[in-house]
DNA sequence: CATGAATGAGACTTCATTCAT
DNA sequence: GATGAATGAAGTCTCATTCAT
């Protein structure tokens, strides 16, 4: 009774990430990956050795994406449509950033998620003071390095997402807003500064 | 062979705390949070109905605790006691954030979960809204509401405590350091703009 | 839905042991075993911390019972009872070396188990010598110590059974009544000698 | 993607072999024999029809070995070589011994089995009193028949073998020396006998 | 108050087996 | 001939939960 639908293991790890993010993490069994692939339980097993590397592989897999992301905007795109794209994420349904805390919380037990997603926070940090460096000459408020604006940078996106997962109505488009006007700000303040 | 050591609530929610942090939310199980209480499982049923509703007094007891530092901060510290505070519980293995974000995880599927933790972020935001208005007579950036500021302050300090979590050299000090520094100097725009 | 029925774990042992020898070792399940015994598998695990351990408790407990036939053995009764006593069990449906021998076989990857085995062997054979002590005053022929005597009993004693498991026709009566004839023959031998 | 690698039911049965006594019978899996054989699953099915009739194939080698071997006892080769023979399979990790006690093991449960393995244990008897018939005119002490000696001395092989697979420390060659020393000892009482 | 024995559902995992290619 | 993808039943084990004592 062997049917070969040919399922990828990509296949199998979007439904996974979606098992994970709608079941959440108590209830991220196989059955439902498999129910939730249209496979059985056997197949998830010929194609990942164990759960914790399905697990991995998701993480894996998440980061990849990130990180082509990140490739794209060192290249492309400037600080400004970093942030419009942040903002689309920002939501009390965030699939991304629902995903990526329950792998955060997953990588408190699991050092080589824990390792995998530090290196990707890592690299979007960087990515940003380049961007950062594309913009501004030099930092707006001294003391304060452009290494150190991308962190922040990063942080308040992560910090904000955290508040509206949790707060049906929190105010994203005001504080996006606002946030966009902080920037201008900062970007005026060199501007003053050079003469 | 009962043995009346009297074992508050407030005890086994201390364990279930550390078990749930220690263990990891997958491996957070009745058992093991009779072993750390150092009672049977029968007990912890003679205090919680279920495993749910124990996790719902963790969170209850959380905000409780956050709460009252809140109102502390709100009537005695000023801002930069408060991110004294944050930095210290900014790091690998803080025991506050891991708490924190697995029960912000955990509410992905709980709505009482996470209407909790949704507003005791809210009072934070307040909180620190009150601080800054204290601090500032207007806001220091035009177009950037001192509520917004609030708003961005706690971002701020979860998503550097997020990146802590999984980076294992983030450089704590320094981006505390130079926080420290965008403060002072976003305090100077202030009065430079008296002028 | 607990009924305390205060089973014993040596309740549960002996259903193993018959669940070990009648199903055959590769249907030796969990399952098997506490329909046997009357409980779920649960009980089991609340007894037994793993399949491994019960097995092994098997084997614990089956020597224990060995070792006290042993010891009765040696301070009462003489040789010709011991194989009157081993012919017994010597039969194609023998309970008592199916179950030996399919713990002999589970031994051969499990080192704890095989261990335990070698031990009672070893017993039975010093057990059989010091019984022939008391019988023969020296050999009855030159060059076999009456060591190896109890070790070539023993191996008799198994050999047998083991012809007796696969031969569904073999002549345990004759066969036993011929080695009576043997050691009658032997001890003979030394009265003669002695002349 | 068919490697015509033309592999023999015989090489399945000798991977089979080895995979049956280095895994032991509970690890014995299809798997793991295709893995030994360096083919797939699907292989072994082209070949056998199920598990069992490859246990059943490796049952029927077995004993086709073991007959070979017999034929050429009775024909050439005298008691004493056979002994020698037996001493030299007689060990902790024996082999044939271990295969043929997991096969006796198994056919506990599976009557095709143990009546092919009680047919061969016949043939031993049998061969080994062809043998003795050679070496003794009558047998050498009176009321055990020169059948019985045959039996007895293929009891005392596997019982001997069973002793050293079950103790590291088995006094193989003692024993073994001893057992020639009681065959010349036997032999001796009948030439005395005809004076 | 507290325990310990028991349960039963369901989790992860393995494995013999099938079948289109 | 042989493979690899898939299946589904069954096995080991865990865990929230119950309840008599």
């Amino acid at each position: 009774m062997a049917k070969p639908n040919i399922i990828s293991k990509g296949d199998l790890i979007k439904s996974a990430k979606e098992c994970l993010v709608n079941n959440g993490i108590d209830k991220f069994t196989l059955r439902a990956v498999a129910e939730q692939a249209g496979v059985t339980q056997g197949t998830i097993y010929y194609h990942f050795k164990t759960k914790e590397q399905l697990l991995l592989d998701i993480v894996q897999d998440t980061c990849e994406s990130s990180w082509s992301e990140i490739s794209e905007l060192s290249n492309q795109y400037i600080i400004s449509q970093a942030i419009e794209s942040a903002k689309s994420r920002c939501s009390y349904d965030s699939f991304f950033h629902k995903l990526f805390l329950t792998l955060v919380v997953s990588g408190f037990n699991n050092e080589t998620i824990r390792g995998k997603l530090g290196e990707i926070t890592q690299s979007e940090n960087n990515a940003l003071t380049q961007s950062l460096l594309t913009l501004w000459s030099k930092t707006p408020i001294d003391g304060v390095s452009v290494e150190t604006w991308g962190i922040l940078i990063n942080a308040i996106v992560d910090g904000l997402a955290l508040q509206a997962l949790v707060q049906k109505d929190f105010p994203v488009e005001k504080t996006y807003e606002e946030l966009g006007q902080l920037f201008k700000g900062l970007t005026q303040l060199l501007n003053e500064g050079d003469k």
